[in-house]
DNA sequence: CTCCAGGCTTTAG
DNA sequence: CTAAAGCATGGA
């Protein structure tokens, strides 16, 4: 099964590159994508980008399709801020995927004082050593572990995958979240869901806002790294030291769209566009 | 060798 | 309340 969409706005190294997502794997034509316990393939045929699946209805949300990217554009452009401007220019074809929300909660705690490649490393070898095995006609591979099943190891063999300092983290809030579930979060509004992740052992503030956004939908928040700092003040020639300001300062100028320009803003930076 | 990577927890003031 | 030490790992 396949559909495809209009590639302006929905261009794969954009939306896989910009550092949301960890499990992909690049080919070279396009990608092989996994969400939870689904995979796709997707690469770009002139104007129309492909994706291939026997889900496509769940890779329609995931990939944010419903939502007009022209039109976010735009409105970032007319922010009027340089940087950001050059940034849309350059990644216009990334999107905000919609992606599992467990998965994003174990994501973000393993990437806290980390960097891409090895939180993909190891995020990739947590599946293969504890996920579903899953057949698919592009291969088989590894589901993201459920919380549960994290939650039968201790914490010896997260570290022995390389999770470092980060396995007391994966073990207790797998733990809470096997026994609690997460369904009282799904029906929180931004302020209430980002008071709820800093419970979790292993969420701050960063990781708690990368969970909003990436899992939840919360468009209006702003996570706040070392890239976003960096950024801050080379680009937006800020002086603000306190993360919590910084956050501030973005939120209280982007509003709704602070999610938006922050993918924008983190990708351009980080790649060097 | 030191510094850095999508920072958080714990402890001290 | 804020500030700083401590924390695993691997690549530059």
């Amino acid at each position: 099964m396949k559909f495809d969409y209009d590639s302006t706005y929905f261009v794969p190294a954009d939306v896989l590159e910009c550092g949301q997502v960890f499990r992909f794997e690049r080919f070279e034509e396009g990608y092989r994508v996994f969400s939870a316990d689904k995979d796709c393939y997707i690469h770009t045929e002139g104007c129309r980008t492909v994706v291939e699946s026997e889900h496509p209805d769940y890779f329609y949300e995931y990939f944010d399709l419903a939502r007009d990217y022209s039109e976010i554009i735009e409105t970032a452009k007319s922010f009027g801020v340089p940087a950001l401007t050059l940034a849309c220019q350059k990644a216009a074809g990334l999107r905000l995927l919609n992606q599992n929300r467990e998965e994003m909660i174990y994501s973000f705690i393993i990437s806290q004082n980390n960097n891409i490649p090895r939180i993909k490393g190891i995020i990739s070898r947590i599946c293969e050593g504890l996920g579903q095995k899953m057949n698919s006609p592009r291969g088989d591979f590894y589901a993201f572990p459920s919380s549960s099943e994290l939650a039968a190891k201790e914490p010896e063999y997260y570290k022995a995958l390389g999770a470092g300092y980060r396995d007391e983290y994966i073990c207790q809030t797998s733990r809470r979240i096997a026994r609690e579930g997460i369904a009282e979060l799904e029906s929180m509004d931004s302020e209430q869901l980002r008071r709820a992740l800093l419970t979790y052992k292993g969420v701050g503030p960063k990781v708690a806002d990368c969970i909003c956004l990436f899992g939840f939908g919360k468009r209006d928040a702003f996570p706040v790294d070392t890239w976003i700092e960096k950024l801050y003040h080379e680009d937006f020639k800020g002086t603000l030291t306190d993360r919590k300001k910084i956050n501030a300062y973005f939120t209280s100028l982007f509003g709704q769209f602070s999610g938006y320009v922050q993918q924008y803003l983190f990708y351009a930076k980080r790649a060097n566009l």
